[in-house]
DNA sequence: TTAGTGATATCC
DNA sequence: GATATCACTAAA
């Protein structure tokens, strides 16, 4: 009973779309037929330009472009050169929003899951809902969440980097 | 703890 | 054109 997830799933807050997708399946088709599903096993929100962890928040540029648009639409961002990050846009067109991958289940950290799946920035822009190699399940099971707050955004200030946007479920 | 890595933004 | 920065990992 997996339900494969519309767009209407993200088309809500980063911060009510992050809990509900803690405890998700990713679901990757390789080229080869190979089917790999995952749990994702923690997630964080981005919120709009006044959240300074956010990549938005330092202004529209060609990168964060994508935050800005339709939600569902994969935003893959290569961090320090050898990392890919996973993340998926939420909430209404035009207001930059989303909803980063952190963990899946058998790994801790978001370059990880990325690699795992196969993910680099040939998926870039795609929707998550509209295309047949990577798109998330929900199988109905749940889990306890439990939230912390988000890391690797020091730089965000006080205010911001203590928010408790990172959801993790117990496993 | 530190090196490695490359796209992006920002400064000439 | 150049350089400073970055939501990380792996190796030690």
């Amino acid at each position: 009973m997996s339900e494969k997830l519309g767009e209407d799933f993200f088309h809500r807050d980063a911060l009510i779309v992050a809990r509900e997708l803690a405890g998700k399946i990713v679901v990757r088709k390789f080229e080869n037929g190979e089917v790999s599903k995952i749990r994702i096993t923690e997630t964080e929100a981005y919120c709009g330009e006044e959240d300074k962890g956010c990549h938005a928040s330092k202004g529209r540029t060609p990168r964060t472009e994508l935050l800005y648009g339709r939600p569902g639409i994969i935003y893959v961002y290569l961090c320090y050169g050898m990392h890919w990050l996973m993340n998926v846009i939420t909430g209404e067109d035009g207001h930059p929003e989303g909803v980063l991958l952190r963990a899946g289940e058998n790994f801790n950290g978001p370059a990880r899951l990325t690699k795992a799946l196969g993910v680099d920035k040939r998926f870039n822009g795609l929707s998550i809902c509209d295309n047949d190699e990577i798109w998330i399940e929900d199988d109905g099971k749940k889990f306890d969440i439990f939230t912390a707050p988000r890391v690797g955004i020091d730089y965000a200030g006080e205010e911001w980097k203590n928010k408790p946007w990172r959801f993790i479920i117990r496993t």
